[in-house]
DNA sequence: TGTCAGTAGATGCAAAAGCATGTAAACTGA
DNA sequence: TCAGTTTACATGCTTTTGCATCTACTGACA
């Protein structure tokens, strides 16, 4: 009764979702440490990082949100803050005046990169030795796969 | 020049460490709206569900807290107000009159195993999709490979 | 045995988060 | 084209979080 391709059982799947949430916290917890999270806390950073990976420079609001877990009112009022620290700019956005387009400023994008570099190097010193390069791919390829396979109910 | 186990590149355990982070992310969102989280926040159940898997059922609070990723005060705050909910228990540890040890009451623990039992079924709806039960297994055992290998600095 | 650095957790206070709701624009379908 | 619904974001208010600091206890060593 053995399929090649078997369905998943219940068991495997919870385990294997506990231990890549273990595994993130564990890394999250000693990022927090790190010295480039004084000058910004790791969400305000997190907001930088994604919209420095956007083609046009220009993020919906909500579509920021969908990728980070703050709601959308503490999302709101984060990007005020950034506004007001300089970081980003926001607008109108054209084809629907009530959504809001914002996007990094250049001190923004410094500052992300300056961040982003250093950032690089230490999560590298952290992990790098955990595993090899073929299986950083692995696991990549099964991270990349799982997402975007998620039952969106 | 290569290595059947090379070292790996720092652009692999960043683009890697991405993969991970977003696929947390992406399912964290699905959960938080899950009808088991009205009851109680997830960082509350998470909690709870530590606690449930601690053999002796009592744990020292500064190790609870190295699970989570809040700080050692919001935590201090938390389990005081799961204490006034009833669910959670505290006593002073016998060897270290400094410390706090804490365990789920019976009502706690009735509390996790039933809001333990439909997450885990949602959970799995929503995962069981995406990946085969062989490529569940390998990301767990990536994850774990991953988690106990990262460096402390 | 007394001092002193280190550790565990609590607490005052300010910042940030979430929930419920408000406002305004966009869609929908008679 | 216009009522009714939905969507995008803002805002009032409460709860939770974190930082800095405090207190109490421990353990090491002179």
């Amino acid at each position: 009764m053995a399929d090649e391709e078997s369905q998943p059982q219940i068991r495997t799947t919870s385990e294997a979702w506990e231990s890549l949430f273990r595994t993130q916290v564990a890394v999250m917890r000693r990022m927090q440490q790190l010295p480039e999270f004084k000058k910004l806390a790791m969400r305000e950073y997190d907001v930088l990082f994604n919209l420095s990976h956007c083609p046009t420079g220009w993020t919906r609001l909500n579509e920021l949100n969908e990728a980070l877990l703050i709601s959308q009112p503490s999302l709101s009022r984060m990007v005020e803050r950034l506004e007001a620290k300089g970081l980003v700019q926001r607008r109108t956005a054209e084809r629907d005046q009530r959504g809001i387009e914002i996007a990094l400023t250049e001190e923004g994008r410094a500052l992300q990169q300056e961040i982003g570099r250093v950032h690089v190097r230490h999560l590298h010193e952290m992990l790098a030795p955990a595993l090899s390069e073929e299986e950083f791919r692995q696991l990549q390829f099964l991270t990349d796969k799982l997402r975007t396979g998620i039952k969106d109910r």
